[in-house]
Order: structure tokens, then sequence, then C-alpha cells
DNA sequence: AATCGCGCCTGACGGC
DNA sequence: TGCCGTCAGGCGCGAT
């Protein structure tokens, strides 16, 4: 599923083969996703050239000069670069046909993903306008979490996955970020101490800018035959480990649902006190 | 106001 | 083999 990193490499990746080229074309085959892709990008969108491409949280923004095409890709969304795109099949949505002969295909199983138009101030669009910091912005730092966090009895977790506080961090790099700061997911947001909110900002940040170095990494070309990038596989320290010894004591590491996530932890190195 | 939890979706996978 | 239940989970929204 792709996180902030995912994201930002997705973003990398289809950057060059996109950036100041003109749209040629838009065959929209499945509108139905989180919310119906509107027709009108067709015709607003055509000759139109893409200046640049942003991400803010895990949204990806296209900028055009008569406004922003807002991309999310959901639990399942893929985005491909494709010089020959086959017929497309059942999940796939949307191709975007480019004025270099490169086609972007939105493909989405599960329809959680979403594509909208903003017009030209994306930034007061209902989706963005509500979101907090980038996590990886100077104003997100261990004043602000401690400020925001104050009188807030939810657990650590979900209160960091909330994109009213933070944009982008979601249940994987939620539950390595608590890892790496030695926080219990279930502790109170507002017992959270100056210094653990210092340590799980530091946390949240090094372990998203891993994640996108690896990412980078991994991912030398974007568009290959499939046009398709092959998520990486990031090595996860308690995502996807319940039950697996813990990297830094032994211990065996547990799950728990909250929220209906399954959360991962070590009860030896994340007490809750 | 803050928090909780449902529902949207489909494919993968395990049990019988 | 095939059927069924469970899980994956970002995010808005309605209920409490």
């Amino acid at each position: 599923m792709p996180e902030l990193p995912e994201v930002e490499t997705i973003l990398n990746g289809i950057k060059p083969h996109l950036v100041q080229q003109k749209i040629k074309q838009i065959k929209i085959y499945h509108p139905r996703l989180r919310w119906d892709i509107p027709q009108e990008i067709v015709t607003l969108l055509k000759n139109k050239k893409l200046e640049t491409l942003t991400r803010r949280g895990k949204y990806l923004l296209l900028n055009f000069s008569n406004g922003t095409l807002i991309i999310h890709l959901g639990m399942s969304g893929r985005l491909a670069i494709l010089e020959n795109p086959p017929t497309a099949k059942k999940h796939e949505h949307v191709d975007f046909y480019f004025s270099n002969e490169i086609c972007l295909r939105y493909t989405d199983p599960r329809r959680f993903g979403a594509i909208l138009w903003a017009g030209k101030t994306p930034e007061n669009h209902p989706l963005l306008k509500i979101i907090g910091p980038e996590p990886l912005d100077a104003d997100f730092d261990a004043k602000y979490l401690f400020e925001r966090s104050r009188k807030k009895s939810v657990g650590i977790k979900i209160f960091i996955m909330n994109s009213k506080i933070v944009s982008g961090v979601g249940n994987i790099y939620a539950a390595e970020s608590l890892f790496a700061a030695k926080i219990h997911p279930l502790k109170a947001a507002g017992k959270l101490t100056p210094e653990e909110s210092k340590d799980l900002v530091v946390a949240i940040k090094k372990v998203l800018k891993h994640a996108i170095k690896q990412g980078g990494t991994t991912l030398k070309d974007y568009k290959r035959s499939d046009g398709t990038p092959g998520y990486f596989r990031i090595e996860l320290k308690v995502y996807g480990r319940a039950g697996e010894p813990c990297l830094r004591c032994g211990t065996t590491l547990k799950s728990l649902r909250i929220a209906g996530r399954s959360t991962v932890f070590c009860p030896k190195c994340q007490p809750l006190r």
C-alpha cells in the first residue's frame, strides 16, 4: 500500500517522463473511485501543459496552468508509465496521454483512491485545506506535537495518524516510528512528555526519510515493461513481525488492534506507563 | 468538542 | 476443488 515514502518515490519516478509535456487526450474507462472522476477534466486538460508535479501528504498534485489535478492512490492505486499501453482491463480507470507519446495509467482494484479537480487554488480544496503540516517540514517539530497533543486522551498512534495533526503518516510508519521512539501505541497523546514528543518527531522524520531513500535506491527507473514500479520492500522492524523477536531486545513482538488496524510493538521496549 | 467506529472495495489466503 | 470468513486499511462521516 502506498504510504508517503512510496508516493514520494512514485512522484520522482514519473516526474521526468511527464513534466512540461502537454496532455493530448484523457480516456476515462471506469470513473467510479472513492468519488467519481470528474468528466470535465477531459476537456479542461486537453492541450494543457503539466507544469509541475508535487506532493502534499499522500496526495499527488499535477499542476497545470488552469488548475491542479489531485491524485490519491488509496490502498491499491498504481500509476504506470507506458509507451504502448495494452487495452485497459477491469481495474484500469484512466489513461492520460501526453505529447511525448507516454501514457500515464491509473489502476485501482479497491477503488479507495481518488482523482479530483482542484482548480487554481488547490490548497483551498476541502481535502487539502484541513490537513496538518508535512511531517518532513520544519514546522512539524517537538513543540508543535507537544502543544497539539495537550489534554488529548486518544492514543498516540491514532493521534499521529490523524491527517489534521500531521499529513501522511500511515499505519506502517506510525508503528515503525513508535518503536523507534520507544513509545507504547496506546499511550494517551496528552501524556507525552516534552522529551517523548521530541523523540517521536525525530523518529517519524528519520523513518520516513530512510524509507524514501530506500525507495529511491530501489527504483532505478520507473519505466518498466509493465510500467509499474514494483513496490519496494523496506526493511521494517515491527510491522508484519508480530510473534517474532524484537530486533532490539529479543522479546516477542505483540500485536494489538487499534481502531481496526493491526499494530505491532515491543512490550518491553515500548512499555505503557 | 472530542472520540469512536462504520463503510467503502476487492483480492489473497487459510480452514474445512 | 470450491466455498466462506477474515484481513489488508486511508479516510470521510455519522453517532455518541
